[in-house]
DNA sequence: ATTATCTATAGATCTATAGATAATGC
DNA sequence: ATTATCTATAGATCTATAGATAATGC
């Protein structure tokens, strides 16, 4: 049953959306290809029709989770100023830390990158500089205070130190999740509540 | 060839300090028993003479990378008050982002850990612990301010928030390294202005 | 001192699984 | 797109060997 170019375009995309499910979910070397198409729907061969290699996919399903994320972040900042202190509120939970595969790809992601090819690495860099300017742009709004050490901080400054510490917050928090629930807990929670001090003002 | 008691502590010594290192390089996955036995100077073979799975080996590998360097910076630390800026400097530096092997467990594991088993998680666990402990007890000499929020951080908090931080930056200053140099050391020095404020007074 | 035993080692081998390819079918 | 197959590599197992250790004997 030869399928139309619509169909073909369509199935493709299952396989990357599942892709980008499972990777950031499990990480890159832990699914494997026939795991990967199976939960697209298909068989293990058909998996050469449409990508070269395993590592092109790595590639272009990096693109395609922070594509659908930093999108749809974008969105919900630009839409009211409150988001802000929301989508922090949003990064830091449970729900968050429970569903690593639609979430952050930059927290599922960034260990695994590192032993990846130069152009998988290539479309980390440049979600992540999406990830940090977006940031940015919302941060700007509210004015940079001085720092504990009477220095001024850049908005610049500000949004790679806030991306740093959610990041490795939720990294942390999911490492010791099954172990020490409360340790997870605390770790989200402390970031929590800095964090909505620093949407408004700053530090 | 049979060995004396002692060299074959020493040689099992050898295999852990190995694994402590590639383990923290490269991720518990990535490296293969017959790579790191040749590493510490032995055939893949005998591996199982001292271990009875790699999983064992894992799970003390990642006792000992945090034994180590938690000793060693509680000990740095207890020194004098002014080394808790120093280490704070130490950690967010090129050396370290450069020298994964032999630098901080946590920011080297935490993605890692997940996929481990059960021991092995709770090993970590118990590692950042530990530090998290270490970094409480230091930051405790200086007194909380208030948030710019206007409430009072804990102690526990700032040591918890000030460790996902440092992690997160280390981590996403690695990923990018290879790709985007410049917005590595970006990252590490918005943390690294940061820090130097945060061992005094805290925020 | 001699003998027997124990065991870490090297090297070959086994088994499972991964990515990748080829042949087949609609 | 499916199915079967190939190839490489991983963890794990097995066997023979060498030589230290323990038990025995003078």
């Amino acid at each position: 049953m030869r399928l139309t170019k619509k169909q073909i375009i369509e199935n493709r995309k299952r396989i990357v959306d599942a892709a980008a499910y499972l990777f950031r979910r499990d990480g890159f070397d832990a699914v494997g290809l026939a795991d990967l198409m199976k939960s697209a729907g298909f068989t293990h061969g058909g998996f050469y029709n449409h990508f070269s290699s395993k590592d092109a996919l790595v590639e272009e399903a990096c693109r395609a989770s922070f594509d659908s994320y930093t999108t749809r972040l974008a969105a919900s900042l630009d839409a009211s100023p409150e988001h802000f202190a929301k989508a922090l509120k949003a990064y830091l939970s449970l729900a968050h830390r429970d569903d690593p595969g639609n979430g952050c790809p930059t927290a599922s992601l960034v260990a695994d990158v590192q032993r990846q090819s130069a152009c998988v690495q290539a479309a980390f860099a440049a979600g992540l500089n999406t990830y940090a300017a977006i940031l940015g742009k919302h941060l700007s709004k509210s004015l940079p205070i001085a720092d504990a050490g009477s220095r001024k901080a850049t908005t610049r400054e500000r949004s790679l130190r806030l991306l740093s510490e959610i990041v490795g917050a939720m990294m942390l928090s999911r490492a010791v999740k099954k172990h020490d629930p409360a340790l997870s807990k605390e770790i989200i929670n402390a970031s929590r509540a800095h964090a909505a001090a620093e949407s408004l003002s700053g530090t």
